[in-house]
DNA sequence: TGGGTATGTCCAC
DNA sequence: TGGACCTACCCAT
């Protein structure tokens, strides 16, 4: 989850439901002291760079959100909401029997984040519907954040930074992050600058949020492959056409990771294939999470490496890794 | 019930 | 490099 795709999708669901509105934002658990910095205000302006997401307020403030590795936003709504991320309308909540919303996960439009059921309970009252009547429903375990509007409600959990900071504060974390193909215009040529600097191992820089914004382990590994590239290369050795081939990959499985909720990394898929890989994720890789199993092309058993503390997986054979 | 795991990042050593 | 942070799910017992 929380790998750039689903930020910019949190980041949508904001711009969507929540920009403009007067909110209420609170801490449940008690652990967020700021909220009384942006309490009572609008939220302005909505947008994700990288991993990092970014609400404005009419304060002038900004509530700066990473997810980190346990994060996630939980959705709701009292109203027909609509998700323009994906070709079918629905709402944030669902719900079932008596309310109780159940059944989210990590693609869902009710959850984004770290896997996980959405924890949202509505009570015993009874549905209008299909809509719960009692809205805003039952903060349930950790809530650091809610964000409550008049018809819909974020509840954020497990964050690693959850902040409130100006406008120079965000200049520079801005600053700090490489490009994100769906925020910089000319990011290639900054990517190109900033890649073509390091002599590191292409499987660490590309999970350098300095280099580029919005690559995680799942992305690191599948672009590897999809590139049949050895993790272990210096990428500064990589030739420049390989590096842009890397960016616009990246810019590829992005958009379509904002669009579909799901990162999809294999192309070229059969009809059963693909429903197969919407069904279950252990099928929508090509090596990450594979370790151990052949290849999908090949047959080579694919290996788990440990890179810089976090799994690295290959296939040696198709990414001509030796020794 | 308890241990293991997780798509991330920072900091101390 | 290893641990801390911090939350919840999954599985074995």
């Amino acid at each position: 989850m929380p790998e750039g795709h689903s930020v910019h999708r949190i980041a949508g669901q904001f711009a969507r439901h929540f920009v403009g509105k007067t909110c209420q934002v609170s801490s449940p658990q008690g652990r967020f002291g700021d909220a009384r910095l942006i309490d009572g205000h609008t939220i302005t302006r909505s947008y994700a760079v990288g991993k990092h997401l970014f609400l404005e307020f009419d304060t002038g403030d900004t509530l700066h959100v990473h997810l980190g590795i346990y994060g996630a936003w939980d959705f709701a709504g009292n109203v027909n909401l609509d998700d323009t991320a994906s070709s079918a309308g629905g709402r944030m909540g669902q719900t079932a029997g008596k309310g109780t919303v159940v059944g989210a996960h990590e693609d869902s439009l009710a959850s984004i984040g770290a896997p996980r059921r959405t924890r949202l309970r509505m009570g015993e009252s009874e549905t209008h519907g299909g809509y719960p009547v009692d809205f805003p429903p039952e903060p349930v375990g950790q809530v650091r954040v809610r964000i409550l509007t008049a018809d819909a409600v974020a509840d954020l959990r497990g964050p690693t930074v959850c902040d409130v900071v100006g406008p120079d504060r965000v200049a520079d974390i801005r600053n700090e992050l490489g490009p994100d193909p769906l925020v910089d215009r000319k990011g290639e040529q900054r990517f190109l600058d900033r890649i073509g600097r390091t002599g590191t191992p292409i499987g660490r820089a590309l999970m350098n949020q300095k280099i580029v914004a919005g690559i995680g382990n799942v992305y690191r590994a599948e672009m590897l492959f999809r590139a049949r590239l050895s993790p272990y290369l210096a990428a500064n050795s990589l030739p420049a056409e390989t590096l842009r081939a890397l960016w616009a990959d990246w810019a590829g499985l992005l958009a379509l990771g904002v669009k579909t909720g799901q990162m999809m990394t294999m192309d070229g898929l059969t009809a059963s294939q693909k429903r197969a890989a919407l069904a279950n994720r252990d099928d929508r890789h090509w090596v990450y999470r594979r370790a151990g199993q052949p290849c999908r092309v090949c047959g080579t058993t694919i290996v788990l490496d440990i890179m810089e503390a976090r799994k690295l997986y290959f296939c040696p054979t198709c990414q001509g890794v030796t020794a």
